[in-house]
RNA sequence: CGGGGCGUAGCGUAGUGGCUAGCGCGCCUGCUUUGGGAGCAGGAGACCGCGAGUUCGAAUCUCGCCGCCCCGACCA
């Protein structure tokens, strides 16, 4: 039983000065957390259990998955990340440290080599797959900024998984079964999510989603379908693709255009001198990047700006991708700055990749590669050609979603977890083969998971709260019951007591306010800010023989009577 | 890493060159109070982030450092 009388617990009236989100304020005022450093928390006595609730939750899905449950130290040295050559890929992130004979240490960021050097370690033989193991472990990253309490932080838990399969059908069954586990393990606790595709990034065509917690303070943007559910990260989300209907376009027309530097100042020239109704979607945009040091030019509709996120998800093995500077220009004379098309790009050597709204047989109103020239009627499949399609525009709300042609929303949302088909990757950098069944070593296939536990506690905080306080769903509260004794006599304090005792003998978890100094305001604050989901109040209605269960989520307040309160309390608290 | 802001008691803050650094919350003692952050009285608690400098005199001005927050870049 937490008794308020002596719980290590202050809570604060005001909200902390150096927090922001609406998670990070109620934790510190409800005494959950206090922070050490940028990003790096501290658990109290009611955080400390409201972390172990998610845990323990994570866990037994884990478990009741079939997936096996391990544990690596934090501390680990360079070698294995140097094998994948992650000691140096992982830049500022990594925490760096020395042992006193001098040798390179880190502190563990993700834990995909060591994972891969266990089974390497432990199994040799197709027989032994698939298995999938997991651990629940603190992890370090030195972001170069943390942000929003625990959300973001330098130090944080994270439930990480990893399936290994001797092929790609058992890779993507492993997936589908943590995918499945994902599911029954956030709808435990109580969050609303969607589940987002992602871009896989440099291994390429494997599948990757995330688990985003829709939230106005999240830092993720994503696209939504209202009417389907298509969900995509922005960089991963999917242009559809315009009918293209038009006549063919009278030849090439070149004209001048001084001055225009910019698609605005274009299409107000054009609407001058050639008649109006133009519209900066009807112009093209060419926009030049170095990737890796090699020039190529992105194509989008005038009225976009190219996203170099998407571009860069969408290029995969890509390492740098800039947008060209001065010097750059200089290597390609040819190329007019603010008056570039793509009709002489290949004669150049630049690789040009198109947005898929750039279809064969439409017609734009581009640069002429002319200083103070521009040309109309350039004609995709005519005029000039493309090396391929690329995912580059900005996405905009609006835009038209790939399933079902519905205008998608962009909203924000915290990422809670992530499923990824890793495939390869490790287990050929660390040389993990097994023998199947003709005797051949094959190299065997990865999926890598991840739940963020401690971010957890701050999702459901921010998805679950209001002005006064949080409002924790059951599993995951300090409490199921928070009994309030009012009062300044013996009795209602007795009276409370034996309800709590009899309650937690029940098996329900009870915290009693049991603070006789304490004024009844001070105790009701602090039991709504605290946040279990039902409150008791064992005072004032004694006279009738009853004390008062609240809901702390609806509001709603009823009278029970004494006689009879533990069974009826139980009914109603293991109802919702 | 670029831009902006901040650092005074456990928390929130006032104080822009001048006497013993002020207030609210919280904490301690006593009396009263006990269904919505009680009242009165008394009290404890501050190297004013650190270090140098300017000055008769620095929380206050200058320089350096450290720390924290926000926006952006970054984020398996």
């Amino acid at each position: 039983m937490l008794r308020m009388s002596t719980l290590l617990l202050r809570t604060l009236r005001d909200d902390p000065a150096d927090a922001e989100v609406a998670s990070h304020k109620l934790l510190v005022r409800a005494g959950y957390v206090r922070r050490i450093a940028a990003g790096i928390y501290s658990w109290l006595p009611l955080g400390y259990i409201t972390f172990r609730n998610i845990e323990k939750i994570v866990r037994e899905e884990m478990d009741s998955a079939g997936f096996q449950e391990v544990h690596f130290p934090a501390l680990l040295p360079r070698e294995p990340y140097e094998r994948t050559k992650r000691w140096e890929e992982y830049g500022g992130s990594l925490f760096r440290l020395k042992d006193r004979r001098g040798n390179d240490m880190l502190l563990g960021p993700t834990h995909e080599e060591m994972f891969t050097l266990m089974i390497k370690g432990e199994f040799a033989s197709y027989k032994d797959l698939p298995i999938s193991i997991y651990q629940i472990q603190t992890k370090y990253r030195d972001e170069a900024r943390p942000r929003s309490g625990i959300i973001r932080g330098r130090e944080f838990v994270m439930k990480d998984s990893y399936s290994f399969d001797i092929d790609d059908d058992g890779l993507a069954k492993s997936y589908e079964n943590h995918r499945n586990a994902y599911i029954s393990l956030f709808d435990r606790l109580g969050l609303k999510y969607n589940i987002v595709s992602a871009v896989s990034g440099a291994m390429g065509g494997s599948r990757s989603e995330e688990f985003l917690a829709p939230c106005s303070t999240g830092e993720d943007t994503y696209v939504l379908c209202p009417k389907c559910g298509y969900a995509a990260n922005v960089e991963a989300m999917v242009t559809k693709v315009p009918e293209y209907s038009g006549e063919p376009a009278p030849a090439m027309k070149v004209f001048d255009s001084p001055n225009t530097p910019t698609i605005d100042s274009l299409v107000e020239l054009l609407n001058a001198n050639h008649g109006g109704g133009f519209e900066g979607s009807h112009t093209l945009k060419n926009v030049l990047l170095m990737a890796d040091g090699k020039a190529i030019s992105i194509l989008v509709p005038g009225d976009r700006e190219v996203d170099l996120k998407r571009v860069e998800a969408n290029l995969p093995g890509v390492e740098e991708l800039r947008l060209f500077e001065d010097e750059d220009f200089k290597k390609f004379p040819g190329l007019v700055k603010g008056y570039v098309g793509p009709q002489d790009a290949k004669s150049q050597g630049i690789t040009v990749y198109a947005d898929p709204r750039i279809v064969k047989g439409s017609h734009w109103i581009t640069g002429a590669n002319i200083r103070e020239k521009h040309v109309m009627y350039v004609t995709h499949g005519r005029d000039f050609e493309v090396d391929g399609f690329i995912e580059a525009a900005e996405v905009r709300a609006g835009d038209l979603c790939p399933e079902c042609a519905t205008p998608v929303v962009i909203d924000r949302a915290i990422e809670i977890g992530h499923i990824f088909q890793l495939g390869r990757k490790y287990a050929e950098a660390l040389d993990l083969t097994v023998l199947d069944k003709d005797g051949k070593a094959r190299v065997v296939t990865m999926g890598s998971y991840g739940v963020g536990v401690s971010r957890a506690v701050a999702a459901i905080a921010e998805q679950s709260h209001d002005e006064i306080g949080l409002i924790w769903p059951r599993e995951v509260a300090p409490a199921d019951v928070h009994i309030v004794a009012t009062g300044k006599d013996d009795l209602p304090f007795d009276t409370a007591e034996k309800l709590a005792n009899d309650l937690e003998s029940k098996g329900m978890r009870v915290m009693l306010d049991d603070r006789r100094d304490a004024s009844p305001g001070v105790k009701f604050k602090d039991a709504e800010l605290i946040g279990n989901p039902f409150i008791v109040i064992v005072g004032k209605a004694l006279v009738e023989g009853k004390v008062e269960l609240r809901n702390r989520r609806s509001g709603e307040k009823v009278e029970v009577a004494l006689d009879g309160a533990v069974e009826e309390i139980i009914s109603v608290v293991t109802a919702n």
